[in-house]
DNA sequence: AAAAAAT
């Protein structure tokens, strides 16, 4: 559309292909707005669930000096956030509480159809848009509106009349940037920033960074080597940077992550923009990152979740014992297939690219509807077949963890585990934080859903076993995998048939 | 050659 592509970047990534995609994600942005109301809803049926965010100062020094401020709570009386620094924050209960632009106000009732904040933006967007601009890392549930927090952070930091860049998200894949800049450009509609979205480039249409002009655009969001390569060939600008994201920071500063160029892009953006304010979201923090993250943002606030406590409620999870390999595909054709076209689209994750295509190749081959999506297909090839998901055109997708994080798509309310997350160095051992990111892309702002691990060997067994320990909560167990009957009741429980 | 990014 006119509006949008006007408003987004012109520069290197192909503009034709972009504001395509973003007619698709903004699409989706419109499903994300609407259920916003009914997670807000859906929060105030349930008030033990607002006891799970639980705040805490890491920064003792600070904590003396300041007095450890109590955070006033609008819906709950018993949180009690302490922060860093003598400033009180006040939690919003509406967005009009932000003093935020009159543009920007107009673009989430209008555009994102949001009504108030959610729990994590009440708490967070004071702390994020009152000076002194302290750094925060926020841990917040899967779905619970992440990005809002710091999308509305860039938008309302961010001077449109200054053409350069002043805020920079950076994301652990393509997909994920390409999902925030669609949010960002959809709320920030009003506002007249312009954005940048520097991911690589497809093969047909590449143009050497050479070529191309540098960055006059507000915000910039990409993923860690693009943004690198922007900043080395001195084609974006750091000097004007007032706020630095990291989307799904645990992985962006995991050692086996992206931790050496995430701690380079901070340093230089440091060196050059002393006062830039650092922001760290995601759902997980496992200890070994939060230990880190602590020395990263000293003397900022810091909101974390005890990870018993992560768990969705509204996401069924399920475990099913599978005799052989040949079962597991059993399952998915005559169960999934059959119940999951009835309530909604399928996610299938995959533990290798490799298992992905075999996966599809098999299913297709014998008629069944899906596609899949990984790192190993060429960029235009993923970005069409997130597209055609996100338009509703597909209903099954199997993927890698490549999907595991942020991917937001409200219609996923069916989650498969063909195989189970495990460490890379240890492949007996569950990796529990992208097992909750993937069981988090159903239920999207308190929606429900399920998930189902499939479940072959003994070590299969022990890997769940760990996980629901790590949890400390019961997955339970689908009787038979032949039966319809255990499988109908599983959805039925789950609330989605 | 585990996913991802990117060289």
């Amino acid at each position: 559309m006119a509006d949008d592509s006007s408003s987004s970047s012109t520069s290197a990534t192909s503009a034709a292909t972009k504001t395509e995609e973003k007619k698709s994600w903004a699409d989706e942005a419109e499903d994300e707005a609407a259920s916003a109301t009914s997670a807000a809803a859906a929060e105030a049926e349930q008030p033990e669930e607002l006891k799970k965010i639980e705040t805490l100062s890491i920064s003792d020094e600070k904590k003396e000096e300041g007095g450890g401020r109590l955070l006033e709570d609008p819906d709950d009386s018993e949180i009690k956030a302490e922060t860093s620094g003598d400033t009180v924050y006040t939690s919003a209960v509406s967005f009009e509480d932000l003093s935020l632009s009159k543009e920007l106000i107009k673009g989430l009732y209008v555009e994102m159809n949001f009504t108030k904040p959610s729990k994590i933006q009440a708490i967070t967007l004071p702390m994020i848009l009152t000076p002194p601009y302290l750094d925060l890392v926020a841990q917040a549930h899967n779905g619970s509106g992440k990005t809002t927090c710091f999308v509305l952070g860039m938008l309302s930091r961010v001077d449109p009349s200054q053409k350069t860049p002043q805020a920079i998200c950076i994301c652990p894949t393509r997909e994920l940037a390409q999902q925030n800049q669609a949010v960002l450009m959809k709320m920030g509609k009003y506002t007249g920033i312009t954005s940048f979205c520097a991911i690589p480039q497809d093969s047909a249409n590449y143009i050497p960074i050479t070529k191309c002009p540098p960055v006059t655009d507000q915000v910039v969001i990409g993923t860690p080597g693009t943004i690198k390569k922007w900043t080395s060939a001195k084609k974006l600008g750091t000097r004007d940077v007032k706020i630095l994201v990291f989307d799904e920071a645990d992985h962006m500063l995991a050692e086996d992550g992206f931790k050496d160029d995430s701690e380079r892009i901070m340093k230089e953006i440091r060196r050059s923009s002393a006062s830039c304010q650092v922001l760290l979201f995601s759902a997980t923090f496992n200890e070994t990152v939060k230990a880190f993250v602590s020395k990263v943002v000293i003397g900022g606030n810091k909101i974390f979740v005890k990870k018993e406590e992560l768990t969705l409620e509204k996401v069924k999870q399920y475990k099913v014992q599978c005799p052989d390999e040949l079962a597991k595909m059993d399952v998915i054709k005559t169960k999934i297939f059959e119940f999951g076209q009835k309530v909604g689209q399928t996610i299938i994750f995959v533990r290798t690219r490799n298992t992905a295509s075999m996966l599809h190749e098999t299913l297709r081959g014998e008629g069944y509807e899906c596609t899949s999506v990984h790192g190993a297909q060429k960029q235009e090839d993923r970005d069409r077949i997130i597209k055609e998901f996100k338009d509703g055109l597909t209903t099954v997708l199997i993927t890698t963890d490549l999907l595991a994080r942020g991917f937001d798509q409200s219609q996923v309310n069916l989650v498969i585990n063909f195989d189970l997350p495990v460490k890379y160095e240890s492949p007996s051992d569950p990796d529990c934080e992208v097992y909750l990111h993937r069981i988090g892309r159903a239920g999207r702002f308190g929606r429900k859903g399920v998930v189902f691990n499939l479940l072959c060997t003994d070590r299969d067994k022990m890997i769940m076993e760990k996980i629901e320990r790590h949890f400390n909560h019961f997955v339970k167990e689908v009787p038979n995998w032949r039966s319809d009957d255990d499988f109908e009741a599983a959805f039925k429980e789950a609330g989605l048939l």
